[in-house]
DNA sequence: GTCTATAGGCGGATAGAC
DNA sequence: GTCTATCCGCCTATAGAC
């Protein structure tokens, strides 16, 4: 990498640095490219030769969070001292909701409210965005999932998405894991938008949700 | 009500009737009084007349959707068909999640991402914001609810968020309706973000959630 | 790649006439 | 209660000089 490569390289970090801080304190829906150049002393035109437009912008920091957030979530499923499906599903689930809570804008950013106006490309978006539930159906591979009482339809739509998510379980398994996620996913949204009142972000309560799903996974 | 106040309501209603298509069109955060005023062939000054601010406005929003989620809930689990906890609970959360099927944007502006430098007042959010827990807790008062292995703090801020909610359960059932509401909630917003591909909307999958939570709660 | 300048649009909020 | 007019701010995006 030149010396040019290396400057493109910090400005272009320096400029989705800028721009997540602006998500987070005015949302996702009024990032600006003006603001950004603002903050970064840079003429607004000069970051058009970054990013060609507003929403291609917003689309690096969509894919960057949930990659982001996956790095995560892997990492602390194939730590050392993780032995065995249920401790990866409890540090899976542990490691989730801390990137929410250390980066909630971001969280938000691919799970909360959609950006009015916003498509996002499916290529690099999509791809990113099902890195997670691909680990965690991992994790059901070996586990023994009772038979699930969900209608014909509902199994062949499940068979299409292990398809989809090439991933290696049966249509129960994939049905277990979805709604035991459920549960996690849920808890953490309803603790970002302060539902809880005084138990936000009590751990007890989170580690009892987790061990619950764990039981009815058989992990 | 004098004819006076019979315009009045009428203008105030089609205020909020405008409001909220644009709140799904263009998003909580880019609600304006300029765009409302326009769709109405008002002046934006009038509006002011009706509400002193963007703020009043959305604050109204958002009570107003607390309330009809609440409504359709609690109209759903007190139906005349309705008998026992297990077909209550059960109605609940269809009608929660059908609610946020045919409101996706108020259920997320009420749900979703905060919106940004926007402070809800306490007093007409909160009190509607709590209906729904209210009501569910209302199931759990004769279920025989195993103890749960929570922490001693955690159990305590059960306790502080019984007497906030005034509700006439014990902090072990609060905790099992907490966690089972999370599997619920997460579902339907994972819908909402379309995080199911191809499951999305699938009455199938919702149900074995709804009934696995049930045989959680032992409804 | 960066700048200045500019076009054409949006918004909140208020003053003062009717 | 409704209007017009106004102030002042914001934005995207482009043109053209350096």
């Amino acid at each position: 990498m030149g010396v040019r490569d290396q400057r493109r390289a910090e400005t272009t970090a320096a400029i989705l640095e800028v721009a997540r801080q602006h998500v987070a304190s005015d949302g996702a829906a009024q990032l600006s490219l003006r603001a950004v150049a603002r903050d970064l002393d840079l003429a607004v035109s000069a970051l058009y030769r970054y990013y060609p437009s507003r929403d291609d912008l917003l689309t690096t920091l969509i894919t960057e969070a949930y990659d982001d957030c996956a790095d995560c979530v892997q990492e602390a499923m194939t730590g050392p001292r993780v032995r065995g499906p249920r401790a990866a599903w409890t540090a899976a689930a542990r490691a989730y909701r801390t990137w929410a809570q250390e980066n909630p804008s971001r969280f938000m950013l691919i799970l909360g409210t959609p950006v009015p106006g916003y498509v996002a490309p499916e290529d690099p978006t999509v791809t990113a965005g099902t890195r997670i539930p691909r680990l965690l159906t991992a994790l059901l591979v070996d586990a023994d999932i009772p038979r699930r009482r969900v209608p014909r339809s509902t199994r062949s739509q499940l068979a299409r998405l292990v398809e989809i998510l090439q991933v290696d379980v049966s249509p129960d398994a994939l049905a277990a894991g979805m709604t035991a996620w459920d549960a996690v996913h849920g808890h953490v949204m309803f603790e970002l938008s302060g539902q809880f009142g005084p138990l936000t972000g009590d751990d007890g309560l989170f580690d009892e949700v987790v061990r619950s799903q764990a039981d009815r996974l058989g992990l």
